[in-house]
RNA sequence: GGCCGAGUGGCAGAGUGGCUAUGCAGCGGAUUGCAAAUCCGUGGACCUCGGUUCGACUCCGGGCUCGGCCUCCA
């Protein structure tokens, strides 16, 4: 039984989807103006795994995952104006290199990807009932406000109220707000932006509303799983809630999950620190699979602190789970007895991938023991470990591939494949005849291009480092 | 200032009111022509002070330290 940590009860709570035939996740993706960060990078994979498991449970199917993009926004059009290129340019481009990062590390695309710019009728139509419902002003200066006062359960997913806000308001005071507190649902365009045309004039969403309208669109009214950073607890995700409750009257979301942040020398990465790395940085140093592996090591809702020494640690691992794969038979199976329940309950505990991880940490110990004198109860256990890793999208590559691809991306020797063959077929060839002087000049050479041998009973394999 | 979260062995990182996390690294052994890989064994931890308890790293309270949100941010 799948248990969930709700950040709007702040407990692990029985998860019981509205309708297990359409269970319904929305996670808020990115705003397009830059390259993704690491940071990002989690939020993917976090919520990849969740979207992984949650099939795993009511069937692929039967789980509509909505992942939203923010194509239009403050930093947007600045940065397209920095560049002198029309905005729509700027995030055409991200998208796709965001589309690549995600393919890069195995996040299985969503359902739906809606974007800001293409629900523009919902999100205007949004603002409308807020405004007639009371929710809403329209001030003087062309922008249209949310009334925080009149939302009353205002506050609860990030356990704030209205009094704790004020007291340390350092919330600017906007011309045309009647409270400091309110936020902005429509934003008049200043000449030359880009705008839409509105009731209130010529103008733009503010950033909560397109989540509110895009997720009502896709999932409707109400539905089982809203995710995203933590940093959007508040105010993004408490103000979609006023935004969305107040037009339907019904509740939102049932579980709201925040992943915790990718820290750098204990402090958060971010953009707006600049200490941050993007994924095709990292990705110039190591594989994806690394990325994805030191991300699933710790629990989503932990910190995660960056750090080389780290990665490193996740390819070594990575590394001894291929070279137990290498050479067994896997199969499609279904009985995956002790371990599967273990990998399970870990899973049902909040998604728990670190102790997931330490199941699949004993198999790879077992398949080794097993191997040379169990062929079949190894090959058994290859199979389990393979169909458990696919939970977390990790160990589905071809093991004697990503032994020989070694752990840098893109590094391959002057030595060919065919090249290695041929002078391990050599070396073979002396050791037979005892002439070590001669295999050992052969182990060497390989050496210096950076491969390893390994001898064993059925031949020799070898490896990149 | 308000609110939230965290403090575990060399590093990373789970978990539990009494019983092995796990990975990487270390040490000893087995194996090996030499290696590599693997296996076996092994040391090492629960911020601090009180309280509850037969017993707390685990529950409660105070303190200290760190991080986050309160303004754009995954």
């Amino acid at each position: 039984m799948l248990k969930i940590y709700n950040n709007l009860t702040r407990k692990k709570e029985l998860f019981t989807p509205i309708n297990p035939e359409n269970v319904r996740m929305y996670v808020c993706g990115m705003t397009v103006y830059d390259l993704c960060h690491l940071g990002h990078a989690r939020v993917l994979v976090a919520f990849d795994v969740v979207y992984r498991y949650l099939q795993h449970i009511y069937g692929a199917e039967h789980v509509n995952y909505v992942r939203n993009i923010t194509d239009i926004d403050d930093k947007i059009i600045n940065r397209a104006n920095e560049n002198g290129e029309v905005f729509s340019d700027l995030t055409e481009r991200f998208i796709k290199y965001m589309h690549q990062d995600a393919e890069a590390l195995n996040i299985l695309p969503p359902n739906q990807e809606p974007r800001a710019t293409t629900h523009m009728a919902g999100i205007i139509s949004m603002i409308n009932t807020l405004v007639e419902k009371g929710f809403a002003y329209a001030a003087n200066n062309g922008d249209v406000y949310y009334d925080v006062s009149q939302f009353e359960p205002y506050g609860q997913l990030s356990g704030k109220n209205i009094g704790d806000l004020q007291a340390g308001a350092r919330v600017e005071v906007d011309e045309g707000k009647d409270d400091p507190l309110d936020f902005v649902l429509w934003k008049a365009a200043k000449p030359d932006e880009p705008h839409w045309d509105s009731p209130w004039g010529k103008g733009r969403p503010g950033w909560h509303i397109e989540c509110s309208a895009m997720s009502t669109h896709c999932l409707g009214n109400h539905f089982d799983i809203h995710g995203g950073g933590m940093d959007l607890q508040f105010p993004h995700h408490e103000n979609e809630i006023a935004q969305s409750e107040g037009v339907s009257g019904e509740k939102f979301v049932n579980v709201w999950m925040h992943n915790g942040f990718v820290r750098i020398d204990n402090e958060k990465m971010s953009k707006s620190l600049g200490n941050f790395f993007t994924v095709r940085e990292i990705l110039e140093r190591y594989r994806p699979e690394v990325i994805r592996y030191f991300i699933l090591n710790s629990h989503y809702r932990s910190p995660l602190n960056y750090s080389d020494k780290q990665l490193d640690s996740a390819q070594a691992a990575l590394e001894g789970y291929y070279t137990a794969l290498r050479g067994l038979k896997v199969s499609q199976i279904e009985e995956l007895g002790r371990y599967g329940e273990r990998f399970y309950a870990a899973m049902d505990d909040d998604f728990n991938t670190a102790e997931a991880i330490a199941v699949l940490a004993e198999l790879r110990r077992d398949i080794n023991q097993a191997r040379n004198d169990d062929r079949n109860r190894a090959s058994h256990l290859a199979s389990v470990l393979v169909k458990l890793a696919g939970l977390l999208g990790i160990l589905q590559d071809d093991a004697e591939l990503f032994l020989q691809q070694g752990g840098r991306p893109g590094v391959s020797g002057d030595l060919g494949d065919a090249e290695i063959e041929n002078l391990i077929r050599q070396r073979n060839v002396a050791r037979q005849e005892k002439n070590w002087t001669e295999s050992d000049r052969i182990r060497d050479l390989f050496v210096k291009e950076g491969i390893v041998l390994e001898d064993s009973a059925k031949g020799t394999c070898w490896r990149r480092e």
